[in-house]
DNA sequence: TGTAAGGCTTCCCATCATGGGAAGGTCAAG
DNA sequence: CTTGACCTTCCCATGATGGGAAGCCTTACA
Protein backbone atom coordinates (compact mmCIF):
# COMPACT_ATOMS: atom_id res chain seq x y z
CA UNK A 1 0.00 0.00 0.00
CA UNK A 2 1.09 3.32 -1.07
CA UNK A 3 0.89 6.51 1.27
CA UNK A 4 -2.09 7.48 -0.53
CA UNK A 5 -3.77 4.37 -0.26
CA UNK A 6 -2.92 4.19 3.75
CA UNK A 7 -4.81 7.73 3.85
CA UNK A 8 -7.57 6.96 2.40
CA UNK A 9 -7.74 3.69 4.38
CA UNK A 10 -7.19 5.57 7.53
CA UNK A 11 -8.51 9.03 7.57
CA UNK A 12 -5.22 10.55 7.94
CA UNK A 13 -3.54 12.98 4.97
CA UNK A 14 -0.44 11.90 4.06
CA UNK A 15 1.28 15.10 4.99
CA UNK A 16 0.41 14.16 8.89
CA UNK A 17 1.80 10.45 7.87
CA UNK A 18 4.89 11.88 7.16
CA UNK A 19 4.92 13.87 10.09
CA UNK A 20 4.08 10.99 12.39
CA UNK A 21 7.21 9.32 10.77
CA UNK A 22 9.30 12.29 11.36
CA UNK A 23 8.06 12.57 15.20
CA UNK A 24 8.74 8.84 15.32
CA UNK A 25 5.52 8.15 16.35
CA UNK A 26 4.64 5.64 13.47
CA UNK A 27 7.17 3.85 10.72
CA UNK A 28 5.89 2.34 7.18
CA UNK A 29 6.08 -1.51 6.99
CA UNK A 30 9.43 -0.52 4.35
CA UNK A 31 9.91 1.26 1.11
CA UNK A 32 10.03 0.05 -2.26
CA UNK A 33 13.18 0.21 -4.67
CA UNK A 34 12.33 3.50 -5.67
CA UNK A 35 11.92 4.93 -1.89
CA UNK A 36 8.53 4.84 -1.75
CA UNK A 37 6.65 4.22 1.50
CA UNK A 38 4.62 0.83 2.14
CA UNK A 39 1.90 0.29 4.57
CA UNK A 40 -0.03 -2.53 5.81
CA UNK A 41 -2.86 -3.10 7.26
CA UNK A 42 -1.56 -3.10 11.15
CA UNK A 43 -0.02 0.31 9.68
CA UNK A 44 -3.58 1.60 8.91
CA UNK A 45 -4.99 0.26 12.14
CA UNK A 46 -1.73 2.24 13.88
CA UNK A 47 -3.10 5.22 12.13
CA UNK A 48 -7.08 4.66 12.72
CA UNK A 49 -6.01 4.64 16.53
CA UNK A 50 -4.22 7.81 16.07
CA UNK A 51 -6.71 9.72 14.50
CA UNK A 52 -9.30 8.28 17.06
CA UNK A 53 -7.37 9.73 19.92
CA UNK A 54 -6.69 13.17 17.85
CA UNK A 55 -10.58 13.19 17.77
CA UNK A 56 -11.14 12.55 21.33
CA UNK A 57 -8.51 15.43 21.74
CA UNK A 58 -5.71 13.95 23.13
CA UNK A 59 -2.28 15.61 22.35
CA UNK A 60 -0.02 13.68 20.26
CA UNK A 61 1.96 13.19 23.17
CA UNK A 62 -0.48 11.60 24.98
CA UNK A 63 -1.60 9.78 21.47
CA UNK A 64 2.19 8.27 21.64
CA UNK A 65 1.77 7.25 25.31
CA UNK A 66 -1.68 5.85 24.14
CA UNK A 67 -0.50 4.03 21.35
CA UNK A 68 2.92 2.37 24.06
CA UNK A 69 -0.02 1.33 26.06
CA UNK A 70 -1.83 -0.22 23.14
CA UNK A 71 0.73 -2.33 21.97
CA UNK A 72 1.91 -3.64 25.59
CA UNK A 73 -0.13 -6.39 26.55
CA UNK A 74 1.18 -5.68 30.17
CA UNK A 75 -0.28 -2.93 30.63
CA UNK A 76 -2.97 -1.92 33.62
CA UNK A 77 -5.97 -0.40 32.10
CA UNK A 78 -5.52 1.79 35.61
CA UNK A 79 -2.81 3.60 33.82
CA UNK A 80 -5.08 4.00 30.27
CA UNK A 81 -7.67 5.33 32.77
CA UNK A 82 -5.27 8.23 34.01
CA UNK A 83 -4.60 9.44 30.77
CA UNK A 84 -8.20 9.80 29.91
CA UNK A 85 -9.06 11.42 33.51
CA UNK A 86 -6.60 13.77 33.32
CA UNK A 87 -7.66 14.76 29.95
CA UNK A 88 -11.16 14.89 30.76
CA UNK A 89 -9.98 17.35 33.62
CA UNK A 90 -8.02 19.17 31.00
CA UNK A 91 -11.16 19.80 29.22
CA UNK A 92 -13.57 20.11 31.61
CA UNK A 93 -11.45 23.02 32.89
CA UNK A 94 -11.34 24.69 29.37
CA UNK A 95 -15.04 24.06 29.05
CA UNK A 96 -15.40 26.02 32.32
CA UNK A 97 -13.35 28.77 30.40
CA UNK A 98 -15.00 29.34 27.26
CA UNK A 99 -18.49 28.90 28.97
CA UNK A 100 -17.08 32.06 31.45
CA UNK A 101 -16.40 34.01 28.24
CA UNK A 102 -19.91 32.87 26.51
CA UNK A 103 -21.74 34.23 29.74
CA UNK A 104 -19.94 37.83 29.77
CA UNK A 105 -20.02 37.99 26.21
CA UNK A 106 -23.63 37.49 26.25
CA UNK A 107 -24.88 39.74 28.97
CA UNK A 108 -22.51 41.91 27.13
CA UNK A 109 -24.26 41.64 23.91
CA UNK A 110 -27.67 42.15 25.76
CA UNK A 111 -26.83 45.03 26.95
CA UNK A 112 -25.69 46.37 23.55
CA UNK A 113 -29.01 47.84 21.42
CA UNK A 114 -27.60 46.28 18.08
CA UNK A 115 -28.89 49.41 16.21
CA UNK A 116 -26.99 52.45 14.21
CA UNK A 117 -26.17 54.68 17.28
CA UNK A 118 -22.41 54.51 18.36
CA UNK A 119 -23.17 53.42 22.06
CA UNK A 120 -21.92 50.28 22.84
CA UNK A 121 -21.70 47.95 26.20
CA UNK A 122 -19.45 45.94 24.66
CA UNK A 123 -16.82 48.99 23.66
CA UNK A 124 -17.05 50.09 27.03
CA UNK A 125 -16.14 47.10 29.14
CA UNK A 126 -13.09 46.33 26.78
CA UNK A 127 -12.37 50.20 27.65
CA UNK A 128 -12.40 48.94 30.80
CA UNK A 129 -15.31 51.77 31.34
CA UNK A 130 -17.11 48.63 33.87
CA UNK A 131 -20.71 48.38 32.48
CA UNK A 132 -21.36 45.01 33.31
CA UNK A 133 -20.81 45.26 37.03
CA UNK A 134 -22.11 41.05 37.33
CA UNK A 135 -19.32 39.67 36.04
CA UNK A 136 -16.49 41.68 37.75
CA UNK A 137 -17.29 40.88 41.74
CA UNK A 138 -13.87 41.98 42.42
CA UNK A 139 -11.14 43.05 41.11
CA UNK A 140 -9.74 43.20 37.49
CA UNK A 141 -8.78 39.65 37.58
CA UNK A 142 -8.62 38.03 33.81
CA UNK A 143 -11.32 35.35 33.16
CA UNK A 144 -8.80 33.75 31.31
CA UNK B 1 6.75 55.57 30.11
CA UNK B 2 9.33 52.66 29.30
CA UNK B 3 7.89 49.30 27.95
CA UNK B 4 8.86 47.62 31.34
CA UNK B 5 6.74 50.27 32.79
CA UNK B 6 3.77 49.73 30.42
CA UNK B 7 3.26 46.40 30.60
CA UNK B 8 3.35 46.75 34.33
CA UNK B 9 0.24 48.75 34.08
CA UNK B 10 -1.56 46.95 31.09
CA UNK B 11 -0.57 43.57 32.04
CA UNK B 12 0.75 42.88 28.97
CA UNK B 13 4.41 41.39 28.30
CA UNK B 14 6.72 43.45 27.20
CA UNK B 15 7.76 40.48 24.56
CA UNK B 16 3.49 40.69 23.48
CA UNK B 17 3.89 44.21 23.12
CA UNK B 18 6.60 44.25 20.71
CA UNK B 19 5.00 41.86 19.06
CA UNK B 20 1.26 44.03 18.73
CA UNK B 21 3.59 46.58 17.45
CA UNK B 22 5.43 44.21 15.25
CA UNK B 23 1.89 43.06 13.38
CA UNK B 24 0.49 46.93 13.63
CA UNK B 25 -2.00 46.68 15.88
CA UNK B 26 -0.52 49.11 18.45
CA UNK B 27 2.72 51.77 18.24
CA UNK B 28 4.84 53.41 21.13
CA UNK B 29 4.51 57.45 21.40
CA UNK B 30 7.83 57.61 19.76
CA UNK B 31 11.24 56.25 20.47
CA UNK B 32 13.99 58.20 23.00
CA UNK B 33 17.14 59.23 21.58
CA UNK B 34 18.61 55.65 22.66
CA UNK B 35 15.89 53.91 20.73
CA UNK B 36 13.71 53.15 23.91
CA UNK B 37 9.82 52.76 23.19
CA UNK B 38 7.71 55.43 24.82
CA UNK B 39 4.58 54.71 25.82
CA UNK B 40 1.45 57.51 27.45
CA UNK B 41 -1.65 56.48 29.16
CA UNK B 42 -3.53 56.22 26.04
CA UNK B 43 -1.44 53.55 25.00
CA UNK B 44 -1.63 51.98 28.57
CA UNK B 45 -5.26 52.35 27.95
CA UNK B 46 -5.25 50.25 24.52
CA UNK B 47 -2.93 47.37 25.92
CA UNK B 48 -5.83 46.98 28.36
CA UNK B 49 -7.88 46.93 25.88
CA UNK B 50 -6.55 44.70 24.08
CA UNK B 51 -5.47 42.68 27.00
CA UNK B 52 -9.44 42.25 27.98
CA UNK B 53 -10.37 41.33 24.20
CA UNK B 54 -8.39 38.62 24.41
CA UNK B 55 -9.20 37.66 27.66
CA UNK B 56 -12.82 37.21 26.21
CA UNK B 57 -11.31 35.01 23.95
CA UNK B 58 -11.28 37.28 21.00
CA UNK B 59 -8.52 36.92 18.46
CA UNK B 60 -6.15 39.58 17.55
CA UNK B 61 -7.97 39.55 13.77
CA UNK B 62 -11.27 40.39 15.68
CA UNK B 63 -9.46 42.69 18.86
CA UNK B 64 -7.86 44.90 15.33
CA UNK B 65 -11.46 45.26 14.31
CA UNK B 66 -12.65 45.86 17.57
CA UNK B 67 -9.91 48.21 18.53
CA UNK B 68 -11.07 50.40 15.25
CA UNK B 69 -14.35 50.64 16.26
CA UNK B 70 -13.87 51.64 19.43
CA UNK B 71 -11.81 54.55 18.40
CA UNK B 72 -14.48 55.22 15.20
CA UNK B 73 -16.57 57.32 17.04
CA UNK B 74 -19.11 56.72 13.95
CA UNK B 75 -19.57 53.72 14.48
CA UNK B 76 -22.85 51.93 14.86
CA UNK B 77 -23.37 49.22 18.12
CA UNK B 78 -24.80 46.59 15.49
CA UNK B 79 -21.50 46.06 13.61
CA UNK B 80 -19.58 45.25 17.01
CA UNK B 81 -22.79 43.04 18.60
CA UNK B 82 -22.13 41.25 15.03
CA UNK B 83 -18.42 40.41 15.97
CA UNK B 84 -19.42 39.53 19.43
CA UNK B 85 -22.21 37.51 18.59
CA UNK B 86 -20.40 35.29 15.58
CA UNK B 87 -17.18 35.18 18.25
CA UNK B 88 -20.18 33.63 21.19
CA UNK B 89 -21.40 31.34 18.47
CA UNK B 90 -17.56 29.98 17.63
CA UNK B 91 -17.50 29.78 21.39
CA UNK B 92 -20.38 27.77 21.72
CA UNK B 93 -19.62 25.36 18.95
CA UNK B 94 -15.83 24.49 20.15
CA UNK B 95 -17.65 23.85 23.75
CA UNK B 96 -19.97 21.20 21.93
CA UNK B 97 -17.29 19.70 20.45
CA UNK B 98 -15.52 19.49 23.80
CA UNK B 99 -18.36 18.40 25.37
CA UNK B 100 -18.85 15.66 23.06
CA UNK B 101 -14.93 14.50 23.72
CA UNK B 102 -16.08 14.62 27.56
CA UNK B 103 -19.22 12.30 26.90
CA UNK B 104 -17.09 10.23 25.31
CA UNK B 105 -14.44 9.79 27.47
CA UNK B 106 -16.76 9.75 30.44
CA UNK B 107 -18.39 6.98 29.33
CA UNK B 108 -15.13 4.80 28.41
CA UNK B 109 -13.76 5.90 31.38
CA UNK B 110 -16.87 4.58 33.46
CA UNK B 111 -16.69 1.09 31.82
CA UNK B 112 -12.61 0.92 32.22
CA UNK B 113 -12.04 -1.36 35.21
CA UNK B 114 -8.96 1.31 36.16
CA UNK B 115 -7.24 -1.89 38.04
CA UNK B 116 -4.29 -3.68 37.15
CA UNK B 117 -5.56 -5.99 34.43
CA UNK B 118 -4.90 -4.98 30.98
CA UNK B 119 -8.56 -5.05 29.71
CA UNK B 120 -9.01 -1.43 28.94
CA UNK B 121 -12.02 -0.53 27.07
CA UNK B 122 -10.60 2.64 26.17
CA UNK B 123 -8.00 1.17 24.36
CA UNK B 124 -10.63 -0.63 22.49
CA UNK B 125 -12.70 2.18 21.58
CA UNK B 126 -9.42 3.97 20.24
CA UNK B 127 -8.42 0.54 18.40
CA UNK B 128 -11.34 0.44 16.56
CA UNK B 129 -12.97 -2.68 18.42
CA UNK B 130 -16.46 -1.07 19.23
CA UNK B 131 -16.75 -1.26 22.84
CA UNK B 132 -19.10 2.05 23.08
CA UNK B 133 -21.98 2.13 20.85
CA UNK B 134 -23.44 4.82 22.80
CA UNK B 135 -21.67 7.72 21.02
CA UNK B 136 -21.48 6.39 17.74
CA UNK B 137 -24.66 5.72 16.92
CA UNK B 138 -24.15 5.85 12.73
CA UNK B 139 -20.94 5.52 10.94
CA UNK B 140 -17.01 6.49 11.46
CA UNK B 141 -17.71 10.14 11.45
CA UNK B 142 -15.31 12.08 13.87
CA UNK B 143 -16.36 13.94 17.01
CA UNK B 144 -13.69 16.85 15.82
C1' DT C 1 33.84 58.75 38.17
C1' DG C 2 33.86 53.95 37.51
C1' DT C 3 31.40 49.90 37.62
C1' DA C 4 27.82 46.53 38.15
C1' DA C 5 23.11 45.41 37.73
C1' DG C 6 19.30 45.52 35.31
C1' DG C 7 16.48 47.30 31.44
C1' DC C 8 16.24 48.03 26.68
C1' DT C 9 17.12 46.75 21.61
C1' DT C 10 16.95 43.33 17.67
C1' DC C 11 17.16 38.71 15.98
C1' DC C 12 16.48 33.84 15.95
C1' DC C 13 14.22 29.73 17.65
C1' DA C 14 10.48 26.80 19.79
C1' DT C 15 5.88 25.53 20.63
C1' DC C 16 1.42 22.43 18.41
C1' DA C 17 -0.68 20.23 14.55
C1' DT C 18 -1.62 21.06 10.18
C1' DG C 19 -1.52 22.62 5.32
C1' DG C 20 0.60 24.70 0.97
C1' DG C 21 3.67 24.47 -2.52
C1' DA C 22 8.04 23.83 -5.27
C1' DA C 23 11.42 20.84 -7.50
C1' DG C 24 12.26 16.59 -9.00
C1' DG C 25 11.84 11.31 -9.31
C1' DT C 26 8.49 7.27 -10.48
C1' DC C 27 4.80 4.61 -12.22
C1' DA C 28 0.95 3.26 -15.11
C1' DA C 29 -2.02 3.92 -18.91
C1' DG C 30 -2.57 5.27 -23.42
C1' DC D 1 7.25 7.37 -25.32
C1' DT D 2 4.54 10.72 -23.35
C1' DT D 3 1.38 12.39 -20.03
C1' DG D 4 -0.69 12.75 -15.79
C1' DA D 5 -1.01 11.26 -11.30
C1' DC D 6 1.53 9.92 -7.68
C1' DC D 7 5.58 9.90 -4.72
C1' DT D 8 9.89 12.08 -2.50
C1' DT D 9 12.22 15.89 0.30
C1' DC D 10 12.54 20.59 1.70
C1' DC D 11 10.96 25.08 3.06
C1' DC D 12 7.36 28.14 4.69
C1' DA D 13 3.00 29.58 7.07
C1' DT D 14 -0.42 29.56 10.61
C1' DG D 15 -1.61 31.97 16.04
C1' DA D 16 -0.05 33.69 20.16
C1' DT D 17 3.29 33.30 23.15
C1' DG D 18 7.81 32.51 25.46
C1' DG D 19 13.03 31.79 25.75
C1' DG D 20 17.36 33.34 25.07
C1' DA D 21 21.64 35.59 23.06
C1' DA D 22 24.40 39.60 21.90
C1' DG D 23 24.94 44.14 22.54
C1' DC D 24 23.65 48.98 23.95
C1' DC D 25 21.77 52.18 27.69
C1' DT D 26 20.62 53.88 32.30
C1' DT D 27 20.65 54.09 37.05
C1' DA D 28 22.41 53.56 41.48
C1' DC D 29 25.99 53.05 44.46
C1' DA D 30 30.75 53.06 46.19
Amino acid sequence: MNIGEASGASGVSAKMIRYYEQIGLIAPKGRTQSNYRVYGEQEVHVLRFIKRARSLGFSLEETETLLKLWQDKSRTSASVKEIATTHINDLERRIAEMQGMVKTLKHLSHCCGGDHRPDCPILDDLAGERAAPSDKPKSGESVA
